[in-house]
RNA sequence: CGGAGUGUGGCGCAGCCCGGUUAGCGCACUAGUCUGGGGGACUAGGGGUCGCGGGUUCGAAUCCCGCCACUCCGACCA
């Protein structure tokens, strides 16, 4: 037995989650520096905080979606088959040269000088580095395929940030490298990220879209951006509607089975976004009826890029035949961060916020309505002890204020359920139960209220 | 990077043109009383190097010069 200290010997080492002692600083009036509506909810709901431009902080509610976000994306990347690592985020500059990518980079790499003036960076991206390390440790074909992710902040120097976190300098990717020993190979590696990103996009309840898309500056032939629909987005997005409706392949997807269909169906119909639209091709592709014209948000990235980095940086691997060639390499990227935004511009009202369950920093939200009242502190206790008990993510609003105070504040920060506890309703031994999304509002008993959840 | 702006208690703003009481208002905050199912009312309080530096002046939040930060519009990006 390990010697644990009692600390983490406690049985419920999580720590209370009353609203009294917690940090939520919600402003009731909007920033004015805030424009775009995932923005302004951001900082309202007291999720992030601006230390500089494009630099945020991310404060104890918004940090809880962040992890969440983070969590299904490495879900889905492990059971796609791809291992988590960490690399840093300062990079030598030299290691950039090996590609020429120090010099075509260009001012949107921040580049920083140690004391003995050496010349570093703050990582945009790593398929360099990832490409280090690969030649480093793997020679042969029969260590591949390999997919190699991580998930760290990033930092390139934006011209322009604005949006918020969906268009900061610093900012949390999710980046992914594939080696193969071909084409065809390194295709399949393609393909299993793309379905992995369907269900990723899928589980946070966003409909995103593969769209064609050019390669930019990191290289290669074969691209797709994955957006989702919203007004607030960056571009424009041209696609057949029947997209929309294509099925998600569900968890118990084998990725060492047929993936191309998956693909091809997903590829088939139209669909681009306007840096790349070709108006006659939609015409001639999608009936009128099926013509879909919205803005979308750019949410990840997949690329095939075949040997661009491996030549140059003398990625070798031996394949059966006993010839050293450059390993075939794709990348793949989410904006973990960038999604948080995207998500709440996907889903909010006029009153805030309302994040679907699988994101949400907390899933039930209780509120009473009457502290000091002995009736209602007992059942809201109740509630959130057996709640707690049976794991579900609770947040008990204690303070001492009034109903609508209250109201106001849960609608904002967007829990998907809250159970309203008051004298009204205790009168009857009963408590509500509202449904942020549809606003539906359902009268019962204490027992039936923690059954709901903690079925 | 081109263009346009803004910096005044935690947030939103007024004051600046035309220099001169103790820099003001709403919200938030503190104490108390009454309240209590959609951001309550009253009373009494606390909190400000007016972005930074220099200059003009008897006197600068206010005029002049320089710098910094931030925002918005456009071209570019997870």
């Amino acid at each position: 037995m390990l010697a644990l200290n009692p600390q983490h010997a406690s049985p419920d080492p999580a720590p209370p989650m009353l609203l009294s002692r917690y940090f939520l600083p919600i402003l009731r009036e909007t920033p004015k520096e805030a424009e775009i509506l995932s923005h302004r909810l951001m900082l309202r709901a007291g999720m992030i905080r601006q230390e500089a431009a494009g630099i945020y902080a991310w404060l104890p509610l918004g940090f809880r979606v962040l992890q969440r976000v983070t969590q299904i994306v490495r879900e889905e990347m492990d059971r796609a088959g791809a291992i988590e690592l960490l690399m840093p985020t300062l990079q030598l500059a030299d290691l950039w040269r090996e590609t020429g990518r120090y010099d075509a980079y260009g001012p949107e790499m921040l580049r920083i000088k140690d004391r003995h003036e050496r010349e570093l960076l703050y990582g945009p991206t790593n398929e360099d580095m990832i490409t280090e390390i690969f030649r480093a440790y793997v020679h042969s074909y029969k260590e591949l395929p390999k997919i190699l992710y991580h998930i760290q902040w990033k930092f390139r120097d934006e011209q322009r940030p604005r949006f918020g976190v969906m268009r900061g300098r610093e900012f949390l990717m999710k980046d992914a490298y594939s080696f193969d020993i071909d084409e065809p190979a390194a295709r399949r590696s393609y393909q299993r990220m793309f379905v992995a990103y369907l269900r990723i996009f899928d589980r946070m309840g966003l409909k995103a879209i593969p769209m064609r898309a050019e390669t930019g500056p990191i290289g290669g032939d074969l691209s797709h951006e994955f957006i989702i629909l919203a007004e607030t987005g960056e571009s424009g997005v041209y696609c057949d509607a029947d997209i929309l409706g294509l099925p998600i392949p569900d968890e118990s997807i084998d990725y060492d089975g047929a993936l191309e269909p998956i693909v091809k169906g997903w590829t088939r119909l139209y669909a681009a976004t306007d840096d790349v639209h070709d108006p006659a091709r939609f015409e001639r592709e999608t009936p009128p009826e099926r013509r879909v014209r919205k803005r979308g948000i750019e949410v990840g990235q997949v690329f095939y890029f075949g040997d661009k980095y491996s030549k140059p940086m003398r990625a070798l691997v031996t394949g059966p035949d006993g010839v050293e060639r450059p390993v075939i390499g794709g990348s793949y990227g989410v904006g973990v961060s960038r999604l948080v935004g995207a998500l709440i511009e996907a889903n909010h009202d006029e009153a805030g916020i309302i994040w679907p369950d699988s994101v949400a920093p907390f899933v039930v939200g209780i509120a009473n309505l009457k502290v000091g009242d002995a009736a209602s502190d007992t059942a809201s206790l109740k509630l959130y002890g057996a709640l707690k008990k049976a794991g579900i993510d609770v947040l008990y609003d204690d303070l001492d204020e009034r109903p609508g105070a209250k109201f106001a504040r849960l609608d904002l920060i967007g829990l998907p359920y809250q159970v309203i506890v008051g004298p009204r309703g205790l009168a009857e031994d009963k408590v509500e139960v509202k449904t942020r999304r549809t606003g539906a509002r359902e009268m019962m008993s204490i027992g039936e209220a923690i059954a709901r959840f903690a079925a």
